[in-house]
DNA sequence: TTCTCCGTGTGAGCGATACTTACATTGCCG
DNA sequence: CGGCAATGTAAGTATCGCTCACACGGAGAA
């Protein structure tokens, strides 16, 4: 029984990528680690991932990650960091592609935006949305780009009121009006609720659409109430 | 349905033994496990309680709640139906007393009561709205109070509706952003994003109710708009 | 009454999991 | 080239969901 280490016939080995020479170290394992991990969470979503799983698929034994993250959150919370950037990107981008537009459509395209990727991403919204998987507070990165988000809606949707007949409480609170729409369709969808309406992703997400247009509509109706001249 | 024959014990017990007696056969097991699951749910958040504890807090071995729910999945199904079934009474109450108001109104009043209860019971909201933690499709219960209040919403959106100038495409897009934005609130709170805001949760109810006050508001401006068919 | 099912509870045990620990390997830096 | 610290391994701990063989005892049949 002297074997020890790594197994000696190492060559029926899956070739995933180049570097895969079966070393001791890994050389990138954090990194590997969390796109592993993000892989698991679409597969079989967030609260069913092991970290014996994602080190089983980075190619390493059961107690490897524990010298990257010293907990399962820990582990999470980073794929969350890593899925919140790219959900802000997409968010950056789209509002990027309408910065001639007027204010309240900009808000339209990044509800649109924000309702697309969630519905693509179901799985990893729940990650980034879901507070009791991850260590939200004590992630800066994660704080940073939420309140980056939530600050961009706020900007447009006082932009779209400046001028507008709405009493000043209202402009504070259509951002949480507007949030909350936004949040409740997306985790209507991931959280199943939508089905309802509709399996079809497709169909949710333009149910989703339609929805948030409605709000936005609404918000435009209210400021050039009856009575007063439209901007 | 009941095969509990020797539950229905009367009144009270014989005074053949003291109460005090522990005895071999708790005799109403089920109703304590899911009380006592209730209680630790508030305590530790639903994804925390194992059935282990639910098992030492009603004072019985860990093996025994599987005589009563085969899975730890079936004993917070029916944790939830209890929860519902609070939460549905709480909302068609509020209902029956606002029973003469508009439907507009009425719509608030139970958009009010809904996030009222969310908020004062945050982690039994979470039993009820999360999918992942019970098994929702094969819960007759569960599926029939969720049913009724949505059908409630609808049914007081139409009225509210009815003879104004929306196009049909909004009738049946108003009570998708609705339930969006009222379920949105509460689980923005539940979730711990309105702390973004707000962490008193008293005055969190407040926010969120004037929220939805906005969102009630506005549907009514674009109820009684100019008629004009601009998109 | 007495017997005897069988529903319900017990407690040990199984496999899986998060996390720890003792040790092995090796990249890197002097 | 040599040594150390970072990073990997394998076995171990505690706990969990769930099972199983058995113990109790209420209730109906005798």
């Amino acid at each position: 029984m002297g074997l020890r280490g790594p197994k000696q016939n190492g060559k029926a080995k899956p070739r995933k990528r180049a570097p895969a020479r079966r070393r001791y170290h890994h050389g990138n394992l954090r990194e590997a680690l969390i796109e592993a991990t993000l892989r698991l969470i679409e597969e079989i979503g967030p609260e069913r991932v092991t970290v014996r799983a994602a080190a089983t698929r980075a190619g390493v034994s059961s107690g490897a990650p524990f010298r990257h993250f010293p907990t399962r959150t820990a582990l999470l919370t980073a794929v969350a960091e890593q899925a919140m950037a790219r959900f802000r990107r997409e968010i950056v981008t789209a509002l990027d592609q309408a910065a001639d537009d007027e204010p309240l459509a900009r808000f339209y395209a990044l509800g649109t935006a924000y309702l697309r990727w969630a519905s693509r991403n179901p799985t990893h919204f729940r990650v980034i949305s879901d507070r009791n998987l991850v260590d939200f507070e004590s992630s800066e990165s994660l704080r940073r780009d939420n309140a980056e988000i939530r600050e961009l809606m706020e900007r447009l949707l006082a932009e779209a009121h400046r001028g507008g007949v709405l009493r000043p409480a209202d402009v504070t609170l259509a951002p949480v009006a507007a949030s909350a729409l936004v949040y409740g369709l997306a985790r209507m969808y991931v959280d199943g609720h939508l089905s309802q309406w509709d399996t079809d992703p497709d169909e949710a997400e333009r149910q989703m659409q339609a929805a948030l247009h409605l709000f936005a509509e609404s918000l435009r109706a209210l400021r050039v109430r009856p009575g007063s001249p439209a901007a």
